[in-house]
DNA sequence: GCAAGTTAAGCAAACGTTTGCGCAATTAGA
DNA sequence: TCTAATTGCGCAAACGTTTGCTTAACTTGC
């Protein structure tokens, strides 16, 4: 078994409080002197501190959870690049659970395992929690803050405007000429889907344009999704410009325009919402609407921050993270 | 704060031990009518284990962490999928850690991090530890298993055979009649690299093809590295067939190419090394060597498992994954 | 030279579990 | 009916830290 504090106690001659106060940074209660008789011998003997009994006693631990809804999301790793970089910088640890998202036991699974030990906080990846584990979660009296995900009740999350993102990749579309523009492979019911089309609604009728029923083709946000959209618009369509949900539905879109012959952006123009690395690698380079991933990560760190200091949320506890265009070479 | 196992045992009138065997499940030392009041009560308190005090006493935990590279690396995901699905199998936890691997600082902490508190075991995912934290790790006495990554020494991997890997990916070409064939964005010295270039070698060394030295541009595995290599090899160069030492790296040489006026294939043949998704949604979409890494996943906890159990590694502690080859559009 | 103040270091309790052991009550065997 | 085996349950120690309190030693001021 690894040396105790006990051990290093023992060797020093010295008592295992003193030798504690020593090993965690204590500023007084010792000499420098039996610091270093200290120090030397925990290195000599490979001294671990154990956790597991620090937490016990101090019931708080400096690692921040993050639960993400899946490995397959590719925002998903600048959002933890911002966690991981923030929480760095303030002496946090970062340990991320992965729960598949469909499924509510492996969601509890994946709770449980952060809730069960004594971490500063939680923040969850764009996971749709059921009604039971959000119970349980608000039960812990862990502070916790969703990310890259929004609601219309009073949980704490930091996320992207969704309705300016609807707003403005529309506006775009329209300020370039286009007037028949397409909403594609959105998901309309839950609040991000319903706020990027109530964007794209506004945006359209502000210019006076009416859509038609056609233009929106819901789905859930994957390149497959894209794709369909595509087809089901169709080799002759009257859009001249598209609005895709996600980086991957507007691959899925781009694909499948050239493949029914469409030139991107020449026949059409297409927008795409998240702008990651993915709209750089496709050609043409994929315009969009980019969210600041990084940000909320960064900035849901410091909501767990606040309210560990406040004891208790704070009032804006509901933050969005501007967005901005970055034209690129699928539209015109 | 939260109940306590103490809470539990006062409410119903029994001691904590009861409630302990009660609720870790043992099988003996209660009647089912205790029990049943026992999880009654516990449900009504919101109780939530504390698993500091469990892992404590018992010195083990049924948590296996993976360390990470970085966010970058697009394969990760997959392994981890395949970690997550064995580790949940089995009804193991998985906790993930992030560390830049430029950083030996930050790699300790990474580190530090889980061998500070009992995890079963350590799963590293194509991290190059530095000499002194593959110490500690070592000394920590907790299994460990590096993925994706192989080593000419003693320490347990799991990774596919990346002489294979060169080497089929080369055969393929010269099969398909090619005879200059390029190895692009490699990182020739380190084992991985190394292994493949001599996989390169030996395909055109058995057709009695010489390689020039300006066909190998070695490189990061990155797109950009991807994207040097094809500028370094030209518009006019002599090569029809190129091996790219990642799907990133495929992708950078494929777009630069285009930049060049060269069509692929059929001016250039393109294989990648990998076969992540990457490879299906590019046009054309790239023909691979795909590594099955959601198995090196699943294999490496099942590794985990064994040392566990033997309570020291198996001899056959390094394994190698078959790869396969999937032909798409790069090539001809 | 002595009281008061300061400092280093030790003692012991506490954190929430698990588990070996012991005891009482019940059941079984003869 | 008496002993032996079995069962349910409680007692208390243990895990490795941290930290409030106490003590001893040394310094300072007069």
């Amino acid at each position: 078994m690894s040396a105790t504090i006990k051990d290093i106690a023992r060797k020093v001659g010295v008592a295992p409080s003193t030798v504690s106060r020593v090993l965690s940074n204590k500023s007084k209660y010792y000499t420098s002197e039996t610091a270093e008789k200290v120090k030397a011998a925990a290195r000599e003997l490979g001294y671990k501190k154990n956790q597991a009994a620090v937490e016990l006693v101090k019931k708080q631990s400096n690692v921040i959870a993050a639960v993400v809804s899946s490995v397959k999301t590719n925002f998903a790793g600048q959002i933890i690049d911002g966690i991981q970089s923030e929480a760095s910088k303030h002496g946090y640890n970062l340990i991320v659970v992965y729960s598949n998202s469909a499924s509510a036991e492996e969601q509890r699974k994946a709770l449980l395992t952060v809730i069960e030990r004594p971490v500063m906080g939680i923040l969850l990846l764009s996971i749709a929690l059921s009604d039971d584990n959000l119970k349980m979660l608000k039960e812990s009296d862990i502070p916790y803050c969703f990310l890259s995900m929004g609601f219309d009740d009073d949980r704490p999350f930091v996320s992207s405007d969704d309705m300016e993102i609807g707003y403005e990749a529309t506006k775009f579309l329209i300020d370039k000429g286009h007037r028949k523009i397409g909403l594609a492979a959105i998901d309309k019911y839950p609040y991000t889907g319903r706020l990027r089309l109530a964007g794209y609604s506004k945006a359209l009728n502000e210019a006076n344009i009416v859509p038609d029923n056609s233009w929106i083709q819901s789905g859930d946000y994957s390149y497959t999704a894209g794709e369909s959209a595509m087809k089901a618009y169709g080799k002759d369509t009257d859009l001249t410009g598209i609005v895709a949900a996600s980086d991957m539905a507007a691959i899925g879109a781009l694909n499948e325009a050239r493949n029914l012959g469409l030139r991107v952006p020449d026949d059409l123009s297409i927008i795409s919402i998240d702008g990651t690395e993915m709209c750089q690698i496709v050609q043409p380079q994929l315009t969009s609407v980019s969210q600041d991933f990084y940000k909320m990560g960064v900035v849901g760190v410091q909501r767990i921050e606040e309210s560990v200091v406040n004891k208790t949320a704070s009032k804006d506890h509901q933050q969005l993270i501007p967005v901005h265009i970055y034209e690129r070479d699928s539209t015109k």
